[in-house]
DNA sequence: CACAAAAAAGATATAAATGTCTTAAAACGG
DNA sequence: CCGTTTTAAGACATTTATATCTTTTTTGTG
């Protein structure tokens, strides 16, 4: 409910390349089978972070998909505004146009702090970081099975 | 993003209902109108209300629905379970099964807090509350022009 | 009982999200 | 220059969410 396939599996394939760290190339196919992630849906979402210049991507033999260098700082937050916009930062609650102190709803007071803690969340940790945390063991990006840096 | 339509409307229509307070019955096509929500729609929406038994309905002239008395102390927590079931406050933000400490995604940490909070603001206020505070003016349910309650 | 009001239920239509398949373009290695 | 690997792009299929329309059942009123 809270967030669609798109976003989903667009925040685990970032952490994926974040653990993976450094300025190779990752091709799509092995993300999608490290993830088990189909291939062909999450090649358009790569497509969409490609054009929001939050990874490069590289064609041919050794080519792939990487963490951009110059944005190494992007937080979870950024792969969400890429991929849906930064309507769950900014939005009504309940849907009513221009949310605002001017003619809030009755649950504006409550939803605008917990917006913004939600937006903490999101934003406050680096892919960086996450990376690190990744490779330090003990988490999964996958139904099953503990993460691992992916051979070859 | 956060919550679909169903949720949406379900949930202005009962602060509606909270506002109105009372034991009257309150015609879906009056709600409908005084929202500006598709009334077949609502109707579906309030079939499952009912079905939750967070509204009581009769047919017939002055017919319609209301809060339930037995429950007037429901938050707006449940309103979306009753729609939407309580993914939003168990799931994991990653979509990966079985949420917990025991495999956690490297956002679980993270988001079990920040799912938590949520949980408290949902289920914080009773729609008693809210529809007091709706009474006393100053707030909107539709897309233009403060709450007032409803005549005849 | 006849009629109108209203929810309940069912059928259908439309749009959006998700998923799959095919072709094209770029890059490399012989 | 040819074949392979890879992203990019486009076409299509399926499923789910949203929306509308029609029919049925219950209830009250005259
Ligand atoms: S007006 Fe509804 S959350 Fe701001
Ligand atoms: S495992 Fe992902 S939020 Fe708990």
């Amino acid at each position: 409910m809270l967030l669609s396939k798109t976003s989903e599996y667009g925040i685990r394939a970032m952490l994926h390349l974040a653990g993976v760290g450094g300025d190779v190339y990752l091709p799509v196919k092995r993300i999608s089978k490290d993830l088990d992630i189909s291939f062909h849906f999450l090649t358009k979402i790569f497509q969409q972070l490609t054009r929001a210049e939050l990874v490069d991507s590289y064609r041919g033999p050794n080519g792939g998909v990487r963490l951009r260098c110059e944005a190494r700082s992007i937080a979870v937050k950024d792969i969400l505004v890429a991929l849906e916009g930064d309507d769950l930062f900014t939005k009504c609650v309940l849907g009513l146009p221009e949310c605002g102190e001017g003619h809030p709803c009755p649950l504006h007071e409550h939803w605008a702090r917990s917006r913004m803690q939600i937006e903490t969340m999101f934003g406050g940790k680096s892919l960086i970081d996450l990376g690190a945390e990744l490779r330090s063991g003990g988490f999964r990006l996958r139904a099953t099975g503990e993460w691992t840096e992916p051979t070859k």
